[in-house]
RNA sequence: GCCGGCAUGAUGGAAUGGCAGACGUGGCGGACUCAAAAUCCGCUGGUAGCAAUACCGUGUGGGUUCAAGUCCCACUGCCGGCACCA
């Protein structure tokens, strides 16, 4: 054949292009084929647009998918736009261009960069969680909620970010920074809404014992729950008939207390304020608390602060003895019952607390130095009475437990950490919460017939004063009649957060277009569950917690028929800039896709996010890595100068095939797509070096190597008359024969290599010991020969001396 | 502080307890070329040696084993998560 030029921008083109005129990847929803449902998280359209790093998040199921389509199944592997969020609305403010115009951009832009890859999405499906069909099923699942009472309102302090104007959750200001803009957050009071997770803590937890998520993804959902098993207390109050509930995890250690700490906010100190006679010392220390912030309340860790109260006093409901209480803001009433028992001798934070306070400290568990710091390890108990002589934690807490549960003054008990997910915005680019506050009737839904409730057109996006939504400021939305009485109402005007669209999306790929509902029975009975996805480490604990809460919600409604809405996670490393830092637009080491096509290819750039490392562990950018990859597909495209004719393997090939084919298909189930790669190269640099491909071997490379180089793969296929690959089989391979007729054998003396034999494959262990003595003859002479170990296939050890 | 993970040539990274460094990059040498690029061939962990070869070598120190990058113990350094959670 005569040389023909790789014009891989040509080619890329053409098989997009039949691609989408054929409609290639669409799934079908009335199949008899067994289904595959891969799952990637679909991108928030930023005005920056796509990096690498989305390209190599999102190739992983791309090969994956590819290989189950030619394995013969129906497979949906969707993509969408997460559309909602701050920075398009941020965009909208700096440039007046409104949010909608912003995100249409955003994802035609998007949208460009994705097929320029050629990605195998069903972009018959594509989803924008902006749009009224969308999130009017956005609405009616929280509506749901808000009729199941797990959506309620309540006053507290929230975090407040003074530059956006805007109330975050917890997990959007972490280490007491805004996530969107990184200032300073600060303490508001505020009412706001909220989805009761908590009530889900446990199913959450229980649940992952039946999927397969990677371990350390396990982890961190756990750790993110944060169940602790111990136990309440009711220690009394000397002074009144009233009880101080404690939480504590170390019940055993309750001979050891010597006061009692409880949150500034505590609502006893409200409930006796006349009777405690330094209310105003208290008043003024609760008011320093309110004025830090979160993070400076959880920095302050060595310096405790606090306040003793004088005219409260409690009593150990076991020794019966008297003892102080303080306020102290290194107690949360956000956990547990906002008092603990305070035990210095075995708790570091008591043990600072009472260092400073001039409190005793009382050992009961022996094994430490209390003189220096607290103990926190086992030990024999002391100082305890009935516990005294018990040596471990086990056995002292399941003693106590029953000394508690018979004076009827304790029990066991479950603590999450976890806290209810705030669930509002107050800006304009979110979902509208579909409540009206009636001033008769209260807080009424908005009837699920009048879904959606349209975002209304403004031109005056800015936020609203004192942390306001902009919605606050137009008359027609706010003011409106209650669903149930009729009467003059107000709309609410907050909005929902960013993670409200995605937490359910998986489910309308199942049914993208059904006006009726969600998504149909069938549908979603056929789909359903995500059968593999993948994402980022940094949505294990928010996204996947929620979306997972939405789907039990769901399940346990009745509209969806799994409990787990996912039945495998693994998550992609982060793609690092070219000097090693994390990819970001202030750092100025973004890599555009674009740009790497341009250069070299899409095939290039899918070879290259996958071949340069681990998928799962992070790795730099290295454009001049990219050489090798290249030069791979460059090497391919040769393979036509040298084609011969063949039905079936040749003899020199044929193990090195089916050694291939079975390592590819292998790797690619593994995630573990660089060795994969390295095995096709070296398959290559094999057959370049015979100087010959025959046809069998021709369209058994091209098969396996189709799902990372698609473009290139397919015009070869197609033009040497093979067909459309995208209709042909996946590759099998005979395990008899990727075995090699002979192997090298290593041959030890006390495990240093003294000599390689080539023996049959199939050599018994004594034929291999026979042979390994004769190769190692005169090594041995004149020693004594103590242990022999044959490995088959592998090596022959002989210990002597 | 607590809980994870990682540590291998100049470099990205391979190695079911069994030949450390597959595959790629870079480097060196050669072929082709007037020359360069591209391409092709060979070499490329360190030390000693003309050489065959020998010794050393997977963050540090111990251990288990015929055999350790891999398993166990202790430590150091990086990365990630949680964090006054009682």
């Amino acid at each position: 054949m005569e040389d023909k030029k790789y014009d891989f921008a040509a080619i890329e083109q053409k098989w997009q292009k039949y691609w989408d005129d054929h409609k290639t990847f669409e799934a079908k929803n009335n199949s008899d084929k067994e289904k595959f449902y891969a799952l990637v998280e679909f991108p928030y359209p930023s005005g920056s647009g796509m990096h690498v790093g989305h390209i190599k998040a999102y190739s992983g199921l791309e090969v994956v998918s590819r290989k189950r389509r030619l394995q013969g199944y129906n497979v949906l592997f969707p993509i969408g736009f997460d559309a909602y969020g701050l920075p398009t609305e941020n965009t909208a403010i700096k440039t007046g261009v409104h949010p909608r115009q912003v995100t249409d951009n955003n994802i035609v832009k998007f949208t460009s960069q994705l097929k320029r890859v050629g990605f195998s999405f069903d972009w018959s499906r594509v989803i924008d969680t902006t749009e009224e069909e969308y999130y009017k099923w956005t609405q009616w699942i929280f509506l749901k909620m808000f009729e199941n009472g797990l959506a309620f309102r309540d006053t507290t302090l929230v975090n407040y970010c003074p530059s956006c104007k805007v109330v975050l959750s917890n997990e959007d200001s972490q280490g007491g920074k805004c996530d969107v803009c990184h200032s300073d957050i600060v303490q508001k009071t505020k009412e706001v809404w909220y989805l009761r997770i908590t009530e889900y803590a446990d199913k959450l937890l229980q649940g992952l014992e039946t999927v397969d998520y990677l371990p350390n993804v396990k982890l961190q959902q756990e750790n993110w729950i944060g169940k602790s098993t111990g136990a309440f207390v009711n220690f009394t109050i000397k002074e009144f008939d009233e009880k101080l509930r404690i939480y504590t995890t170390r019940p055993d250690t309750l001979y050891g207390v010597t006061f009692m700490v409880i949150a500034p906010e505590h609502p006893i100190i409200e409930k006796y304020r006349d009777k405690i006679s330094n209310i105003e010392a208290l008043d003024a220390y609760k008011t320093e608390c309110s004025k830090k912030s979160e993070f400076e309340r959880t920095q302050l860790v060595k310096d405790k602060t606090g306040v003793k109260i004088e005219g409260l006093t409690a009593i150990n409901p076991l020794t019966k003895k008297e003892i102080p209480v303080y306020i102290s803001d290194y107690v949360m009433m956000g956990y547990g019952t906002g008092a603990i028992m305070a035990v210095p001798a075995h708790d570091s934070r008591d043990y600072d607390f009472a260092k400073k306070f001039g409190i005793d400290i009382i050992e009961v568990i022996k094994g430490g130095d209390i003189s220096k710091e607290a103990y926190t390890g086992d030990g024999e108990m002391v100082n305890s009475d009935v516990l005294n002589g018990i040596t471990n934690k086990k056995d002292a807490i399941e003693k106590v437990l029953t000394v508690l549960a018979e004076m009827g003054v304790g029990e066991k008990g479950v603590q999450y950490k976890m806290k209810d997910w705030a669930f509002n915005r107050q800006r304009y680019w979110g979902e509208p919460i579909p409540i009206v506050h009636c001033p008769d009737c209260g807080m009424v839904a908005v009837p699920y017939e009048e879904l959606p409730l349209r975002l209304p057109p403004v031109d005056n996006f800015q936020p609203g004063q004192d942390g306001e939504s902009p919605l606050a400021k137009i008359d027609s939305y706010v003011n409106c009649k209650c669903p149930k009485c009729g009467k003059d109402a107000k709309r609410e005007t907050d909005t929902m957060p960013q993670w409200a669209g995605s937490s359910w999306y998986f489910l309308r790929y199942c049914d993208p277009n059904n006006t009726e509902a969600f998504a149909s029975k069938e549908a979603l009975e056929y789909w359903m569950p995500v059968d593999w996805y993948n994402g980022g480490m940094e949505h294990v604990t928010r996204h996947m917690i929620y979306s997972r809460f939405w789907h039990k919600f769901l399940y346990d409604l009745g509209v969806v028929n799994t409990s787990e809405p996912y039945a495998k996670r693994t998550a992609q490393g982060l793609i690092l800039g070219p000097d090693g830092e994390k990819m970001s637009k202030s750092r100025g080491n973004v890599v555009d896709p674009n740009d790497i096509v341009d250069l070299y290819g899409a095939d290039v750039l899918r070879v290259y996010v996958l071949f340069m490392g681990d998928y799962e562990q992070a790795a730099p950018w290295n454009e001049s890595s990219m050489k090798g990859c290249k030069r791979f597909l460059d090497r391919v495209w040769a393979l036509q100068n040298i084609l011969t004719d063949g039905d079936e393997f040749s003899p020199e090939l044929q193990t090195l095939m089916h050694k291939t084919i079975k390592k590819v298909s292998e790797d690619i189930e593994q995630m573990k797509f660089n060795t994969a790669i390295a095995a096709m190269m070296a398959l290559i640099n094999e057959i370049t070096s015979l100087g010959r491909i025959n046809r069998a071997e021709m369209k058994a490379f091209l098969t396996i190597l189709n799902p990372f180089a698609p473009h290139i793969t397919e015009e070869m296929y197609n033009s040497l008359g093979f067909g459309i690959l995208n209709e042909s089989q996946w590759c099998s391979y005979d395990e008899a024969l990727c075995v090699d007729a002979t192997v090298e054998i290593v041959v030890q003396l006390c495990g240093k290599i003294k000599a390689r034999i080539n023996v049959p494959a199939n050599a018994d262990k004594d034929e291999l010991l026979r042979l390994a003595k004769e190769a190692m003859a005169q090594a041995l002479e004149g020693k004594t020969i103590r242990k022999e170990i044959v490995v088959p296939g592998k090596l022959v050890n002989i210990v002597a001396n």
